[in-house]
RNA sequence: GGCUAAGUGGCAGAGUGGUAAUGCAGCGGCCUGCAAAGCCGUCAACGCCGGUUCGAUUCCGACCUUAGCCUCCA
């Protein structure tokens, strides 16, 4: 099994190598801490854990780091609107965003180290990028010499020519250019700070990914992985490189990936527009089932047109599985090999909507096939779908012995020929998200609400 | 304005130098008292214009359109 991946820096497919044969590390950003989830953050959660568990498949030795922002001034704005402390806020919705994650079967990474237990070590990676030449002092902010580190734009392809002259931003005046970016600014008494060699202050919102980075993978050594949202490739990811190169004679990271945005009515989610779909609230209505497979259903590198029926198109599709998963009876350990397809499927560039269609493929054998049908259930499962869980929304409570009575007076009335009253039966079952099937002897029937 | 991507049937969405998966929807049929579900069958697409090539949807260039980034952003 070869792993290929879309490399953003030199824009084409490469075979995943790590520096280090059987071991791995990836490094992905992780959210900042001031509201709610969204689609767009389950996303960028998702597609790598899929390559998580890829990477976990081939070797032996896999960290996977995922940093939990938790100083911004997004997060101390949040706190003054709602009159908390900072750490009120960032402790809600680090709770939240790791419930919301667990909730759709994404995979705890090895570390999600925060922001606030890094203080020490940001320090000391600014320092490193001073001493080396690299940033320079300016009324009290510490600001990354973007003039002095040759490779800057490599990531993103812009030269700093094309980025200032297309800059529609007023520049601080505190900035040689307009391109250099803050490693550390100046705290004010009611804003969160942290003592420094510059005062009190704290850190500009690149340093802290370079800065976790290198202190869980070592100072001197290169990440073989890193991703995040397209949206981060530029500036976030370009000046991590810049920084990362200028503390360390190592590599930063061999391979960039990078996800599509999720968009709402073909525009991205923002609160201006009020089409931010929250995570919280799709899992009221919807089988984790269903979310992750409507995320899978668009290659990771492809925007993600978010609609009603891509979620109604994942859910048909999870229930078609899922009822074919039930029937299965036998012991799936006692065939083999059967998630190895969809792997490799996965190996080249995480093609989950190929993925599906193998699925699809599966299900449609699995009619006559048992061992298909292991095969569906296994292959599901490797990408986080669970077929076999009885995920049915309880939110609406259901009157059983109700629903069971209405069944039979009905299958009595179909019996006896009055069908008039069978299908009045039947309307009032679905109303009440009940639907049946009229099989040769008896009727059945299943609680859908989504019918 | 600059940069980076993308444009495939009604919708969603893969893929390929030799005319193109899959899912949903539609249509026809089986099944059903009628439905639903399921099953079988079926219609239908590569933005536009050039170039390279025996041959391009696939490679190259221009154009048009869309999105993202250039300011916080997953």
């Amino acid at each position: 099994m070869t792993i290929k991946i879309f490399n953003t820096i030199n824009r084409k497919k490469e075979i995943f190598k790590p520096v280090k044969s059987g071991s791995v590390s990836m490094y992905v950003c992780g959210p900042t801490v001031y509201s709610h989830p969204h689609i767009g953050n389950a996303r960028a959660a998702l597609v790598p854990d899929i390559l998580f568990r890829l990477l976990k498949r081939k070797y032996d030795n896999v960290t996977y780091i995922r940093n939990i922002t938790d100083v911004d001034d997004k997060i101390s704005d949040a706190a003054f609107k709602q009159k908390k402390t900072v750490y009120e806020i960032s402790e809600t919705f680090i709770k939240i965003y790791q419930d919301n994650m667990a909730s759709l079967d994404i995979l705890e990474p090895t570390y999600q180290p925060r922001v606030t237990d890094n203080m020490p070590g940001i320090v000391s990676t600014i320092e490193k990028i001073l001493k080396n030449g690299f940033a320079y002092i300016s009324e009290d902010h510490i600001l990354f010499d973007t003039s002095k580190y040759k490779e800057y734009g490599e990531l993103s392809k812009r030269t700093l020519d094309e980025m200032i002259d297309g800059a529609r931003i007023e520049v601080a005046d505190y900035k040689k250019s307009p391109r250099d970016f803050i490693l550390w600014k100046p705290s004010s008494n009611d804003q969160p700070g942290w003592e420094s060699p510059w005062g009190l202050g704290r850190p500009g919102w690149h340093i802290e990914c370079t800065s976790m980075i290198k202190s869980i993978i070592g100072n001197e050594n290169t990440l073989d992985l890193h991703g995040g949202g397209n949206d981060l490739i530029f500036p976030h990811h370009e000046n991590e490189i810049a920084q990362g190169s200028c503390m360390s004679s190592s590599k930063y990271c061999n391979y960039w990936f990078h996800n599509g945005i999720v968009l709402v009515n073909k525009k991205k989610m923002s609160k201006s527009l009020g089409n931010v779909i929250l995570l919280e609230d799709l899992l009221k209505n919807n089988k984790s089932n269903s979310i992750r497979l409507a995320l899978l259903s668009a290659h990771y590198r492809q925007p993600l047109n978010w609609s009603e029926s891509t979620l109604i198109e994942s859910n048909n599709l999870i229930k078609k599985f899922s009822s074919l998963a039930r029937s299965f009876v036998g012991d799936i350990n006692k065939y083999e090999n059967l998630d190895n397809e969809i792997i490799d499927i996965l190996s080249d560039d995480l093609n989950t909507p190929e993925a599906i269609k193998h699925l699809s493929a599966l299900s449609k054998a699995a009619k006559t096939n048992q061992k298909d049908l292991a095969s569906l259930v296994v292959s599901a499962k490797f990408i986080g779908i669970n077929l076999l869980a009885h995920n049915i929304s309880t939110l609406k409570a259901i009157d059983e012995e109700l629903v069971k009575s209405l069944v039979e007076e009905r299958f009595n009335a179909r019996s006896s020929g009055d069908f008039k009253k069978a299908d009045e039966i039947r309307d009032k079952l679905l109303s009440m998200g009940i639907s049946i099937k009229d099989l040769e002897d008896k009727t059945v029937w299943d609680y859908n609400p989504d019918n």
